[in-house]
DNA sequence: GATCCTTTGAAGGGC
DNA sequence: GCCCTTCAAAGGATC
């Protein structure tokens, strides 16, 4: 379990979560990696490619020697790293000056007044005003990107990658946030220049009306904070944000920003409000983590009677039971990061392909970067109980149906699921995680 | 259309 | 306390 603390201060060392990954090996990889830039990345798309030879050169691979187990074995209790924590819970809760977030993933960290950015007049705090285009680089602000006049951009203001909810393999640097991604819980687009129609707009996922910013709404959203409980969710691809206190919508609520939470949460959303039999916070907007099953309509069968319809309500009241995903690991929010970064460097877009090269990637990380995302995630999973304080993990068992593996003898470890796994015979560095899962099997 | 693949981490049950 | 299983994201591949 993790040790989350319930005290007033932040629990930023959660220790548990800060687990052993290097070993020797990987301190070779690391350093290999570091060196060599993005040379990892092509030798993976090489090893992809060529299954033979990667094969019959696994040895040099450090993680495919690395014992399967060793991370879990030798759980990661430095004390630096630790330290390294507690810094991080410093410059968060006490320093109350915006300064350049060492990890923009979660900038609002760094950012004091986000909870009220607005002046006594209304009007939008400083660093609110420097830290929204940060946040949302999509809206055209009023200061141009450097190199691009404001309005002048052929892209702007509705390009078409902006408006996919499709992340694309090949995007402009300069308007996506490259933390767009895990800050927002999907890839739906603010497009500034594009509003949808008004009042509502059909969720193309899941065929319901959902309400669409206007206009009115400036970029900024530099709107009370007793109007903003009538703004709708600004997430996308369907997926609504978290809830919001203040002027406008981050993906976490601002009480984030400081170590407040508890008193922000039970006094905005108390317990009863946002649990999971309720599925929607107050402001009505759901969670991102929830996802609302589809109606399905069934034919019934008069046949059967009674005790059919019995069974078919209760699968029914199942079913409408939104489902409430769970919160992602600092893994998770990595890849969410990152994927787009790298199926553009490298044109993959399967992703057991990506997620390999992200899985090396992760371990190429500092330990600080590494644990700013576990630092992400424990506030995710903090933030997350808070809002459902009655959901488990358990819930969702069961629900993703899975074919049965059959399985399969240690000495071919390729074939899982009795399907040939052709990344895993491609390249060493997956050969482990396939004999580990064999092994389990 | 459903599931697999692939990654890491969290969580919970079983022993 | 350790081990195992499941799920979280993602999209092409496979069933």
């Amino acid at each position: 379990m993790p040790q989350l603390n319930g005290g007033g201060g932040d629990d930023l060392g959660a220790n548990d979560e800060m687990i052993s990954f290097k070993d020797e090996g990987e301190q070779e990889e690391k350093i290999s990696e570091t060196n060599s830039g993005e040379s990892d990345l092509a030798d993976l798309k090489s090893s992809l490619v060529n299954e033979s030879e990667t094969n019959q050169s696994s040895s040099s691979d450090s993680e495919a020697e690395r014992p399967p187990q060793s991370r879990h074995a030798e759980p990661y209790r430095d004390k630096s790293r630790e330290l390294l924590l507690e810094e991080a819970a410093k410059r968060q809760d006490g320093g109350g000056l915006f300064r350049g977030p060492p990890y923009p993933g979660y900038p609002f960290f760094m950012f004091p007044d986000l909870a009220n950015p607005y002046l006594a007049n209304g009007s939008l705090s400083p660093s609110a005003r420097s830290y929204l285009p940060l946040k949302w680089p999509l809206f055209d602000m009023q200061a141009p990107l450097p190199g691009r006049k404001a309005g002048d951009d052929s892209r702007s203001p509705s390009p078409a990658y902006l408006i996919s909810n499709k992340v694309p393999v090949v995007q402009s640097p300069h308007h996506v946030h490259p933390l767009a991604p895990i800050l927002t819980y999907g890839g739906e687009r603010f497009v500034p220049g594009t509003p949808p129609p008004i009042p509502t707009e059909v969720d193309p996922k899941t065929g319901l009306p959902r309400p669409s910013h206007t206009p009115e709404l400036s970029p900024y959203y530099p709107l009370s904070p007793g109007a903003m409980g009538q703004i709708p969710h600004l997430g996308w691809q369907g997926q609504p944000l978290y809830p919001l206190a203040g002027g406008f919508r981050p993906p976490y609520p601002t009480a984030l920003v400081n170590s407040s939470m508890s008193s922000f949460l039970s006094g905005r959303y108390p317990p009863h409000m946002v649990h999971p039999s309720h599925g929607l916070p107050p402001t009505g907007i759901p969670h991102p983590a929830i996802v609302t099953p589809p109606v399905k309509q069934e034919a019934h069968s008069g046949a059967n009677g009674s005790e059919h319809q019995k069974q078919n309500s209760k699968k029914e009241a199942e079913e409408k039971k939104p489902h409430i995903k769970k919160p992602l690991n600092a893994f998770m929010l990595f890849m969410k990061e990152m994927r787009a970064k790298v199926i553009a460097e490298c044109t993959l877009k399967e992703s057991a392909a990506i997620n390999q090269i992200l899985g090396r990637r992760w371990h190429a990380l500092s330990r600080e970067e590494q644990a700013k995302y576990y630092e992400l995630a424990r506030k995710e999973r903090q933030l997350h109980s808070q809002l459902y304080p009655g959901w488990s993990a358990r819930d969702n068992y069961g629900k993703k149906k899975k074919r049965k593996r059959e399985k399969q003898p240690a000495e071919q470890p390729a074939v899982i699921g009795g399907k040939r796994s052709v990344l895993a015979t491609h390249t060493t560095m997956t050969a482990v995680p396939a004999i580990t899962l064999l092994t389990k099997a």
